[in-house]
DNA sequence: ATCCAGGTTCAGG
DNA sequence: CCTGAACATGGA
């Protein structure tokens, strides 16, 4: 890879099997990337500072960072949360599931290799506002649009050159931008960045942002109810932000793959009924009871992800 | 061309 | 409590 000196590198052995790749492009983050400069490396930027990761083998990987050696435990710490290496991969799925569904769970047994993250709530938040009713692609243009204009500009001197980054806005930054030039970053749907402002102005007087620090203990209905004060963030968006923003594993998004394949798979028959809220409740109690209240949305994001590989044959993350 | 993509909100029956 | 429309764009 380029050299930029300023880099220092840490070593992670993750003891658990561990799909890069498949974990950072499966939809429940949408700024990892790789650049020219650094092929076979996914670089990103988390607190304004950047990261390149890049997997040895498939419980070990590397870490270079703009932090100096005195923190690489920190980082290795930090990386160990992110990835939730604490969550064993082989509990997810009871024994009960894997005797009731056998064909089922021979092929998505490969897919635990994909970790759900501890991402940061502020950039969930934003990020799954984004995501209604349009492609991935989209989400992923909104989001690096959104960075690019209203984060901190970070550039990485290597020896090819110069190498920039942006950092994700700040909610700051957000609740004072104005609404038809973020509607350029929102896939010009000014109701959306309204929504967000609105959401980052409420983040930024606190009342948001206390939220999330007492969401690891509040029984995920309050959570639910935080979250759904604010305008464009609806049932589904607000587990979103539970299970990738808040580290709420029991958190069950039901989007239109996850209703599907709740039909296809299992044959609940209320998945070929609308999502009304209603409806949405009564198909979360249904797949709870099939795969477990703990972890319901960890194993939900593994089939999801396995749904869109397996059945929808989707090449592009 | 038509439908679907990690939805939510609002009006009307 | 339900459905349909509006919001917006791009890929298959």
């Amino acid at each position: 890879m380029a050299d930029a000196k300023e880099l220092s590198k840490t070593i992670i052995k993750s003891h658990r099997n561990f799909d890069l790749h498949a974990t950072l492009f499966s939809g429940q983050s949408f700024r990892w990337s790789q650049k020219e400069n650094f092929s076979g490396y996914y670089s990103t930027v988390i607190d304004n500072k950047i990261f390149l990761l890049r997997s040895i083998d498939s419980t070990t990987f590397e870490i270079f960072s703009q932090s100096k050696e005195a923190f690489c435990l920190q980082i290795s710490d930090f990386f160990r949360w992110y990835f939730a290496f604490d969550i064993d991969e082989n509990s997810i799925f009871s024994s009960d599931f894997q005797r009731d569904y056998p064909e089922l769970w021979r092929m998505v047994k490969p897919y635990r290799s994909v970790r759900v993250m501890r991402q940061e709530p502020f950039e969930i938040m934003v990020t799954f506002m984004c995501a209604q009713g349009i492609g991935m692609h989209l989400i992923r243009r909104q989001v690096s649009m959104i960075a690019e204009r209203y984060g901190q500009k970070i550039v990485l001197e290597t020896p090819e050159g110069e190498m920039v980054f942006y950092g994700f806005p700040t909610p700051s930054a957000l609740a004072s931008a104005d609404p038809s030039e973020l509607a350029l970053c929102t896939n010009n749907n000014r109701i959306r960045a309204a929504n967000i402002i609105a959401m980052a102005r409420s983040f930024e007087s606190g009342k948001l942002a206390l939220a999330c620090v007492g969401s690891g203990e509040c029984d995920l209905e309050t959570l639910r109810e935080t979250l759904c004060v604010h305008s464009g963030i609806g049932l589904k968006i607000a587990d979103c932000i539970a299970l990738f923003g808040l580290g709420r594993f029991d958190a069950f998004p039901i989007d239109t793959h996850v209703k599907q394949y709740l039909w296809e798979w299992f044959g609940i028959e209320e998945a070929r009924r609308s999502l009304t809220e209603k409806n949405y409740r009564i198909l979360q109690e249904k797949a709870r009871a099939i795969l477990g209240t703990e972890c319901a949305g960890y194993a939900g994001h593994i089939l999801f992800h396995c749904w869109r590989k397996e059945v929808k044959k989707m090449k592009a993350f």
